[in-house]
DNA sequence: ATCTTTTTTAGAATAGTTCTTGATATAAAC
DNA sequence: GTTTATATCAAGAACTATTCTAAAAAAGAT
């Protein structure tokens, strides 16, 4: 009955992995928080609304799950909490300390970002991350910082 | 007397960190590595070899003082343990899932890495990490699995 | 030498994540 | 539609890298 529903169906060929309603819930609220780059923690509170018999092990398993398929990637600051991101888009991450929000950096028109590295002959790139710490600017903390300084 | 050691004196001022005996035996093991980019553990280690009473507690402070002081700079590839690189130039890292190793990576010849990134006006960049994942293609490890498929 | 501040040490505590086990659900075979 | 096999889920224990705590030691200042 549930498997009928096309949205689920849709998404049953992700890289392979079978869409469970648990995957698709932790899924879709992914997709939901939009450019918040949620951690694990927070996937689970708000799958936790829509779904309250979900846990925080399945929620780390269909993450782990989608990350494999490809359907989302995992993003790493320094040590801390990993953060999910549904853009599967080439982009870098911008951590703004002031406000501690993550925003999702594109690439300029053309722009190659193997070319700027002088890779060894025969080494294979297959990942890149690129991750900048800085101050947003235009969020209210990073305004009134500036203020004071 | 130990203080007259011009070695130490010369590191006195690095980012105004008093550079102690522990401090400095953790950053001299760090440049005895070379490119190993070892972990905090494997630091210890080779520390306590030369300096048998040195606690892993100490390592992590003296780690964390020289990084603060921009003497060393902390390496992270998703959440396996930061890793440390004396390596100061701007530079990439490349981690080969061949043979575990991790490689830095110069930049090309009057390459920007700012410049292919459309980041947002106002936003102003402090910290940049690039990190890539791959295979070395030149390791014994990787020779064989290309053998192999 | 005495006082003050910083650093070191050892072990406890913490946080994020992974593992384990049994239960449950889904898919496949009949 | 049952039965069988496989995959997933849930709850909590376990693990690991790191940080914290408090007391001892070292370094620097007076």
């Amino acid at each position: 009955m549930e498997d009928s529903d096309p949205v689920l169906k849709a998404r049953e060929d992700f890289g392979g992995v079978r869409m469970t309603r648990q995957r698709r819930v932790v899924y879709e609220v992914l997709t939901d928080l939009g450019p918040k780059h949620p951690t694990a923690s927070e996937v689970f509170v708000t799958a936790k609304e829509r779904m309250p018999s979900i846990s925080l092990a399945t929620v780390y398993n269909c993450l782990e799950s989608l990350t494999g398929a490809g359907a989302i990637k995992q993003v790493n600051i320094d040590r801390e909490a990993s953060r999910y991101c549904p853009n599967l888009q080439p982009h870098a991450h911008f951590f703004c300390t002031g406000c501690d929000n993550v925003f999702d950096i594109g690439l300029e028109k053309g722009a190659e970002p193997h070319s700027i590295w002088a890779l060894p002959a025969g080494c294979r790139v297959e990942e890149m991350h690129v991750a900048m710490k800085g101050v947003c600017g235009t969020c209210p903390k990073c305004l009134n910082e500036t203020h004071q300084s």
